[in-house]
RNA sequence: CGGGGCGUAGCGCAGGCUGGUUAGCGCACCUGCCUUGGGAGCAGGGGGUCGGAGGUUCAAGUCCUCUCGCCCCGACCA
């Protein structure tokens, strides 16, 4: 590690602060403050400091073993980005202001890398010609930039940030799926050796393309993302991809005649199924949206949410969004809040399938303060295309078992995906076959967010005086606390404990510090070092001194000369339980 | 991008409405004494372009205009 594996804190630049930072507002971001691991320099930006940098290290470097098992090659490749590279994927335009853009002297355009397809696309094109060279696996670890629209929660939505990108090139379809098992298998094993409680989830692939993908989530309750799981059958999905069972076929009703109602000033769900006394999900929303394909109107039960994810995915439309107000008035003839199927020309109706079936529902009337009671699928109006367009709620049933499913929170710190060949045609990246056929490469990538990581290990694991890393990505695995250095004998024990240890390879710190020990026991409680060992008055008399891991209340009492092979033995049994 | 809030010492803040000596407090920092098992005590001390620019005024941290930065919420589910 970086600095050697032992330091002593006269001689170590830990800047703790006892006050929490007024615009911290996660956990993790207050204590990486007041540990003395990161300070910002801008907005989203951050500087790592000793403590801080030690820990990413540690990451990094669980994040490297683990992807040379797998065979993965690491490579360095360029932050400055040149946009004609950006053009080829056509994601110079579509990537949106995350990107940040700029020139140099000559005027030519660049950018900051916000992900690396292009640049390690472009540099096996050249290079990779055969399918005998294949598979490769290329990965780095570096700076990633995205100039996010809100930067916040410290290293959680940093702009930048260290991440590890991986890339596989694979001859065909069989190729590519034993990379992403073998990333799959990668990931759970370095998360698991970070010490983290996380899980594996379906994932939509979004803006980077693809179809398949999983999301490799820690489990937290302050994490931004939304896991939906089934306690039985152990199905994962994000909020964005997750399916569920259609239970009920329709209703058994009569059709009732259509009945045109006065709903004065009445636009929302709530307001209008209050009026009408009926359950919000006996209404059919009406929602019209821009795609680059035209507007649609998307019908859905009143009491669920779209999700945008979806929709794109049924419509194969790249951009979503809802209709302005005034679009709104042109095509539906009425202000937002009267929209509905009924008579409705012009764009294409999709519906839900949650709705087929249903009989005698609300929907707008497309007519100012206007609303139809019972109107009917097939008799009134007849959607284009029907297709699971909404977001699951807890409780639905799960897709495969059909059992309650259930909500959680957590912080996507992996995030692997099967591309396919998306890239390597758009970029023209072929090789040659067994029939000396030109063929694209079959890529999948595969991200980690490193920082994020030791964030979200905060967020896990910690409690009102500190952090408590697991051992594996601690800064340091052990504190040496003498409670008084001006006395010899407590001095001289430390002293040696600390030469036993460094010896011994294990990672210390020695708080020589001519401090009371009341600030050093907050110190030490506050970085988070999982074993700590404590010289005091009452107990160096005895011959002993204190062994102590940072989560538990207690203490050990151990002999001075035996103390380095038990924080040795201690060690080994800590990082065994983090080893898969 | 829209809304709100905040920029005063390294950190956390007061002062501002109602302009008026040398701009304060706690923590941190330096020196000395004392103390040494959960962020001690006493004494002394250093540190400020009051975010920046312009303006009003005899006089601006305070009022006005502009600007920069940071934080939070929202970005339209009819």
């Amino acid at each position: 590690m970086g600095g050697g594996g032992f330091m002593r804190l006269t001689r170590y630049y830990m800047p703790t602060l006892r006050e929490k930072p007024a615009e911290a507002e996660i956990i993790s971001h207050q204590l990486m403050l007041r540990a003395g691991m990161i300070r910002k320099l801008a907005s989203g930006i951050y500087s790592f400091l000793p403590l801080g940098y030690r820990v990413v290290r540690k990451v990094e470097e669980i994040v490297r073993q683990e992807m040379d098992a797998k065979g993965a090659l690491e490579v360095f490749l360029p932050v400055v980005q040149p946009a004609e590279l950006w053009r080829e994927t056509g994601r110079w335009d579509r990537f949106g202001k995350e990107l940040l853009r700029f020139k140099d002297r000559g005027e030519r355009e660049f950018c900051l890398g916000p992900t690396h397809e292009e640049v390690v696309t472009d540099l096996v094109r050249n290079e990779l010609r055969s399918y005998r060279q294949l598979p490769v696996n290329l990965y780095q670890i570096h700076i990633k930039f995205r100039d996010e629209i809100r930067p916040r929660f410290g290293l959680m939505r940093a702009r930048e940030f260290i991440m590890k990108d991986a890339y596989s090139f694979d001859a065909d379809e069989e190729g590519l799926n034993k990379s992403y098992e073998d990333m799959y298998d990668a990931y759970s094993r370095i998360f698991h050796r970070c010490g983290l409680k996380f899980t594996a989830v379906e994932a939509d692939t979004g803006a980077i393309g693809g179809d398949v993908s999983h999301e490799f989530m820690v489990w937290a309750d302050t994490g931004e993302d939304v896991i939906v799981g089934c306690p039985q059958c152990g199905y994962a999905a994000n909020l964005e991809k997750a399916e569920f069972r259609v239970t009920e076929v329709g209703d058994h009703e009569k059709e009732k005649p259509l009945e045109k109602v006065h709903t004065p000033n009445m636009k929302t769900v709530e307001e209008v199924t209050g009026f009408l006394g009926v359950l919000p999900s006996r209404l059919v929303k009406t929602l019209l949206y821009h795609t680059d394909k035209g507007f649609v109107a998307l019908l859905i039960p009143g009491d669920r949410e779209v999700n945008e994810t979806k929709v794109a995915r049924l419509l194969g439309v790249e951009s979503l969004e809802l209709a302005s107000f005034a679009d709104v008035e042109e095509i539906t003839g009425a202000p937002v809040g009267f929209a509905g199927p009924i008579g409705l020309e012009g764009v294409e109706l999709v519906a839900d399938r949650l709705l087929e079936g249903m009989k005698n529902v609300v929907v707008g009337a497309n007519e100012e303060d206007y609303h139809y009671m019972n109107a009917n699928w097939g008799r009134d109006f007849l959607p284009h295309l029907v297709g699971d367009i909404v977001k699951a709620l807890p409780q639905d049933p799960c897709p495969r078992c059909g059992v309650p499913l259930e909500f959680s929170r957590g912080i996507e710190v992996g995030h692997i995906f099967k591309l396919g060949t998306k890239y390597s045609e758009a970029m023209e990246a072929y090789f040659l076959d067994a029939r000396g056929r030109e063929r694209p490469f079959v890529m999948g990538c595969y991200g980690i967010g490193v920082t994020r990581t030791a964030a979200a290990a905060i967020e896990q694991h910690h409690d009102d005086d500190g952090i408590i890393w697991p051992i594996s990505i601690a800064p340091y695995e052990c504190y040496l606390l003498p409670t008084n250095t001006t006395r010899q004998d407590i001095k001289e024990a430390s002293e040696k404990v600390y030469q036993g240890l460094m010896e011994k390879g294990v990672e210390i710190l020695l708080d020589d510090r001519e401090e009371r020990a009341g600030v050093k026991f907050k110190d030490a409680d506050l970085i988070g070092v999982p074993i700590r060992v404590t010289f005091g008055e009452r107990s160096i008399k005895k011959g002993v001194c204190e062994l102590k891991l940072r989560w538990e209340k207690g203490s050990m009492e151990v002999p001075l000369d035996r103390v380095v092979e038990e924080v040795v033995a201690l060690k080994e049994t800590l990082l065994g339980e983090v080893r898969p």
